[in-house]
DNA sequence: TCCAATTGTCACCGATTGGTGACATACCGA
DNA sequence: TCGGTATGTCACCAATCGGTGACAATTGGA
């Protein structure tokens, strides 16, 4: 202890802004980062407080805990879902088998520009926590009503499981997006460049036209 | 340290069998219990030292640390794949589609059986590691050769972009397969029962022999 | 029989984890 | 202006993590 004084001058505090929810905000936005980044195993208060620059106590404080804090994201998570539905039935097509493939191919594009979702996917896969099965039934109702608003007043082809094979369909989506971001690609599929998943697409549009045809 | 003494008669060692390969045996068993009950988040060599009833020294003597030892395990985990080949030729079809179905149709039963697998699936999708993609590089090289030996002399209809959609199929069961061994079900679908998984098949059958006519 | 290498056991290390109590400081209404 | 409260900071805890060195005991070959 030699000259380093601490009560004189402050060098750079500068970091009391006193904002309950600017800090909450960066706490969700650090979270998402991190996730982003790291992915999600490696996702806990330590590493979201230091990538926010606060401190994990206020995490406790102000969601309760991890679990509060997922929560809270993964509501902002899945906002653009809702946004699926405007835009299929936009090329407004009376044919049902058309309007799923639309949504389907614009659901692929908005799951591939958004890591944070990708993660998120992975991990309820990996392990069924509490949190993480709450936001994925919040999600998954939005996703509910998104098929319902998209599917309007056209009816499925009778004699077809409708809903398993949009299941399915969406499975493999789901499967294909993020084995493409973490690996590249899947059983000899490449999955890395756009003109990869343009061929993707067009084969997932044919099983598609045959199905519901 | 009243009347117990330790370097006196000793009360039950019995636990030094002197064994290599039977305590080799011991870790990859209990790795695969560990990551069929916990999931393979919380996978550590504490964890299977301690389920397996060794010191976790020896996991870095015999394997050279947990990458070694998830090596080894993923070596035993893939080998029912090469069983799918002669069970789906032997319901010989010259029909490539029919082929391909009965394989899926087989490979989903298997793979809904073995939940350590399953485990590693959702464990590749949530973080690449470089064991984990060992493992997944040797697995898929022996689907792609399995997939050589079930199309045997037959060939895809024209038109169509085989590989994709054998690629999308496979993606779809993958995810429904975990989904439904974590969580019960997908987007509506239900996949507990037998009969869920009847329905869904189904569906998937359906698909195929939409896109393989 | 004896010795050396293999096998197993234990104690320990530093780093990191989730979680909490105590305290300093800034804000805002009375 | 004053004082209470919300906000932010820091130090600390027990538990667990991966990893290693030192040592005891057993085995098998010379």
């Amino acid at each position: 202890m030699l000259s380093r004084k601490k009560p004189s001058a402050k060098p750079a505090p500068e970091r009391q802004t006193r904002d309950r929810e600017a800090t909450e905000q960066r706490f969700l936005e650090a979270a998402a980062r991190v996730i982003a980044r790291d992915g999600a195993a490696s996702l806990g208060v330590n590493a979201i407080a230091a990538e926010a620059g606060a401190d994990k106590k206020l995490i406790y404080r102000y969601f309760g805990g991890l679990d509060g804090l997922l929560e809270a994201m993964g509501a902002t998570t899945a906002l653009w879902i809702g946004d699926l539905a405007p835009a299929a039935t936009a090329a407004s097509d009376t044919d049902y088998g058309k309007r799923m493939r639309a949504a389907f191919l614009a659901y692929a594009d908005k799951l591939r520009a958004d890591p944070v979702l990708q993660k998120l996917l992975a991990w309820e896969l990996a392990g069924p926590s509490d949190a993480l099965t709450r936001i994925d039934a919040a999600r998954s109702k939005a996703m509910g009503k998104m098929m319902f608003a998209i599917r309007g007043d056209t009816t499925a082809p009778p004699n077809i499981d409708a809903p398993a094979i949009n299941a399915i369909v969406l499975a493999a989506l789901n499967y294909l997006v993020i084995r493409g971001a973490t690996m590249g690609g899947f059983s000899g599929l490449s999955l890395k460049t756009d003109a990869d998943w343009k061929r993707a697409m067009a084969a997932l549009e044919s099983l598609l036209t045959a199905a519901y045809r």
